[in-house]
DNA sequence: GTATTTTGTTGATTATTGTCAATGAATATT
DNA sequence: AATATTCATTGACAATAATCAACAAAATAC
């Protein structure tokens, strides 16, 4: 029986986030009632910019990228998430619309979580309210970083930078290296692809990485890290 | 007596924001007995990005810059602000800390809360709490907007965006113009001063606004509004 | 297994943007 | 009023990064 309850919704995802930690009993029960998992292929689409927010997910398994889709069909990458991570959006409590795309890089299985559920919790818990509210301001603090990232570094600078975050946040608990396309490198660091494969070529030539197709592994951490900060 | 009390603190400029609809007659008290009043001089530090964050400050009179100090005594701002705004901070909730600097443009007074009393009052008062999560979505809306601004236009765009931000969303209730410095147009595009002046100027020799030392008009918005879409 | 499409790579070129230096204008200081 | 000091301007130049085109390699479809 548990088991065939299993196949609807993801076990015990939300227990496994800080952020529901504070939801009572009943109310973890609400999010459990409501809620379900699907299942995504590689390059499938879970939220889509400028449509509806009806719910926000919890990633389980796989891999998600996060982006804005700016100007002539360029995207800039917010943040790749793993399990287990919630991704939510600024269109909450505002205009309830997506304002960013999230897709599965790999396969991905995600919790959708109604968000008038989730409004109606936060009507009743105030520390989960709270829980919420320090979510959206870490997030806008790693925002801010990307900023200074983006904007004052230069292309080797942001390179280092992005093989760092994908390293220490995103692949934190892997074993050597790390899987990461050409183009979602670029669009992560807001340049061509063409100048993202030759910046990648530079640090490999140099050791600093080491690079077989999409599988990189960082070789020289403190090097990288000097290369960052200056640029 | 009522104008003495004025004295201490700004009498009922957060009866202005929407924000602080939801509260109480007594969570009103608990704010105005704490909060104080303070006038700066144009150049001077509000809150120094790296400090303690103590307080949130309402701006009730003047102009400030919120910004970011990046790296080689480069800046980027964020936004600007007249009143009556809240300026608060990713640090709420979080680590307590500024991780943005705000500074006095123009004289400008300020109404300082202190966030022990604000974190009662949103453990009292679940609208109160979900008017932050609202206030704080609709800015991390605004800093996707500056994202695309930032890493996906030219230099043309850039300030055509920032000169429409300004006559928008700062300044929209002015007659005619605005007075901003080279320096800070500069800043608010991520771009050197040289290349913002020049960009500047261009505009002024096509009509597109008129200058007049640091004041600036906008005569064309339309042309002005297709320069910034694309770039 | 071959054809087709996508993804990655490289070099040449162009476009964009920053830096440096010199100078003028405006503002503040003594 | 004379002197600093900051801010604005301009041109020349260098550095940075995007585009374009051609091609190679890998993945996918047929």
């Amino acid at each position: 029986m548990k088991d065939l309850m299993n196949i609807k919704h993801c076990g015990e995802c939300i227990s496994n986030l800080p952020i529901f930690r504070s939801l009572t009993e009943e109310q973890s029960e609400m999010i459990n009632t409501t809620r379900c998992r699907v299942r995504y292929r590689p390059g499938e689409t879970i939220f889509k910019q400028g449509t509806a927010m009806t719910h926000i997910i919890i990633v389980t398994e796989g891999l998600v990228k996060v982006y804005l889709e700016g100007i002539n069909d360029r995207n800039l990458i917010l943040r790749f998430a793993r399990p287990v991570a919630m991704i939510g959006g600024p269109g909450f409590f505002t205009d309830y619309k997506n304002h960013v795309t999230t897709m599965a890089i790999e396969e991905t299985s995600a919790c959708f979580i109604d968000v008038n559920t989730l409004k109606e919790i936060i009507e009743q818990n105030q520390n989960f309210a709270i829980a919420l509210l320090k979510w959206v301001n870490s997030h806008t603090l790693s925002t801010y970083t990307k900023f200074i990232e983006l904007t004052q570094k230069g292309m080797h600078g942001r390179i280092a930078g992005a093989l760092l975050y994908l390293h220490k946040e995103v692949f934190f608990d892997m074993e050597g290296g790390f899987r990461i396309n050409r183009q979602d490198l670029a669009d992560l660091t807001a340049m061509s692809k063409e100048s993202g494969i030759r910046i990648l070529k530079e640090l490999k030539d140099e050791n600093l990485i080491s690079v077989v197709g999409n599988y990189i592994v960082l070789n020289d951490i403190d090097r990288l890290e000097k290369i960052s900060m200056k640029g």
